[in-house]
DNA sequence: AATCTTTATGCAAACGTTTGCAGATTTCAT
DNA sequence: ATGAAATCTGCAAACGTTTGCATAAAGATT
């Protein structure tokens, strides 16, 4: 360190007085630190995270930053780790579950302190993410969640979602409601779905199979469903996609197709995506506070960085309520015009 | 290192097997990777770092990740950097100079290998990135790029932008033409002002300068700005709003306020934002071609890391090309309907 | 069998920190 | 003055890699 030569010190003095340690006299602090603004010393954090075995980094892996929810997500974790003094390592898996293995293993090697995670939609072994549990390492999952992996697990309230958007479409008049579902490997849409089934239920409204759709909820799938459901009528009187990219699309082509939203048919998505509120009509959605979550992802990860846990430990799942937002796509009594 | 141990060798020779040393035998290499695996010996990239003083990190600094341009920047130069094996720290500044300072610190400390900025609207300044010319490391500045600090700069056509803008609204008939600028300390809106200023000039028709406004483009200051321009006769018949935010409140404005879009005033953005299509009507916007951006970053950035360049060195300017996509706001003749 | 190559391995230093322990200096009470 | 206590500083090891250099083993050439 030119620090301590400059001076005339150890090594040791120079740390210990950057560190604020209480055996350094003040004004050796002072004469530190100030030759140190003078020498624009920064400290090397790989150094120091060699030494302390920690590198004040979190890992997070997302399917895809261009995604509204995990984005919405990354922006108020990274501000918030920020202001902990954590880097956030930001990767994303592109759905693809072998990228996931191998970001997993990377940030293994950057030594991260702690890792997020929403998987991948095909991702139902999580048997990659042992080697953290191995070394004791903290993973949060959010989202798109393990089923029976042991981990902290924070995630939005899908059955009650799932179940008050239909609903919701119920008490609006709706009896023949289409569920676009996502694939069934992913965990939250078998709970939407449950939520979906329960309402129909509770409801006496019949359900039918073939009036339920799964697969990744691309605009291209969308447009391709679409098709199917208005390839004959009756056409369905009600739809809940389980995204809003997937909703949207739907809009789009209803429009183009001279069908009526929310006159001949009302349309319900999933997140609360901004778009959600400005295309005409603006369509009902279920907003699942990304903020509050996000929120919760860091104060766990913070949390089980102090407090380890011993092996077996079963952490408690957090879950983040949910909250249909009404807006024109489902306004109104079918018949009744807006 | 256990591998070592359990067999026997020197950690240089497991080093040396595990990175492909030549000198080693086949025979080592493989009893060393056989063991790694079954040891699930991961590296310590710190280490490794501190070592060879490289992190195989990239710094990305950015005002906020929420916003589409950055982010999809962002979402390209991710995928493209873990293609090299190169990590990416993104950070927020939040449009605060303060912020963007300390990251900048904080980064160097990481001892990143290169550094990726879009600055802050108020960054006139750049002296912060300094430390990162004394140690020779490349940094990269692309979409708020500065104007007369010496570093490898990509940057839109922003001038060009700007131009074609303003000029297909003349050419759609516009003769009064509003002009929502960003604050001029940002050198991007200082370009798109003069494109606007050119093409006007170019077609005879006079510029006003209050028909101009600066101002940080949230959807709260475009209301504002909108309440000035339709608080009283004439109206515009055109608006260049150089962001997709603000182009989408002001069309959402127009609309509660009983003003068509396109037939009373047509209406540009900036960006080509995916909102701008799926609005009523769609957008006319300028397209900026992130992927595209974001691979230059990524490319030039490897390209520096490769050849350091001497003290002086002046980085030629890669200027990515515009679009601009019409769209419905911006249709037909200012009379005739669309 | 002796020498020379070639090939394979190990030693030890280095990267820049932090920290337990020991040692040096000062302060204070006696 | 003397010793004890309190205060400050330095030594050296450690973190997990990589790499120049030396050395050992094996193979080839007389």
């Amino acid at each position: 360190m030119d620090i301590a030569e400059e001076l005339g010190l150890s090594v040791s003095t120079v740390s210990r007085a950057l560190n604020d340690h209480p055996n350094i006299s003040a004004k050796t602090k002072e004469k530190v630190r100030k030759m140190a603004r003078k020498l624009g010393y920064r400290p090397n954090a790989m150094a120091a995270g060699l030494r302390n075995n920690k590198s004040r980094t979190i890992g997070l892996i997302i399917p895809r930053i261009s995604m509204f929810f995990p984005a919405a997500i990354t922006t108020v974790v990274q501000n918030k780790l920020q202001e902990y003094g954590y880097h956030l390592i930001i990767c994303q898996s592109n759905d693809s579950l072998e990228q996931e293995q191998q970001l997993v293993n990377t940030l293994y090697s950057a030594r991260v302190d702690g890792l997020a995670v929403s998987a991948t939609l095909s991702t139902t072994d999580f048997s990659h993410f042992d080697i953290f549990k191995q070394h004791n390492i903290p993973v949060v999952f959010f989202d798109r969640t393990p089923k029976d992996y042991q981990a902290k697990v924070i995630k939005g309230d899908d059955f009650v979602g799932g179940l008050t958007a239909t609903e919701h479409l119920i008490e609006q008049g709706c009896r023949d409601i289409v569920h676009i579902s996502g694939p069934l490997t992913c965990n939250l849409y078998v709970e939407r779905l449950a939520g979906y089934k329960s309402a129909l239920q509770q409801h006496k409204v019949p359900f039918k199979k073939q009036r339920v759709f799964f697969h990744e909820l691309t605009r291209e799938n969308a447009l391709a469903t679409a098709g199917k459901i208005f390839a004959q009528q009756p056409y369905p009187d009600g739809i809940f996609a389980t995204n809003d990219t997937t909703a949207i699309t739907l809009l789009q082509y209803c429009r183009e197709h001279g069908i009526r939203v929310p006159e001949d048919v009302k349309i319900v998505g999933y997140s609360n995506d901004p778009r959600t509120e400005i295309v005409t009509p603006s369509i009902t959605s279920v907003d699942q506070f990304p903020a509050t979550m996000g929120e919760r992802v860091v104060s766990a990860l913070m949390d089980l960085i102090q407090t380890r846990h011993p092996a077996g430990y079963r952490h408690p799942q957090e879950i983040v309520p949910t909250q249909l937002v009404v807006r024109d796509s489902s306004a109104g009594s079918p018949k009744k015009k807006k």
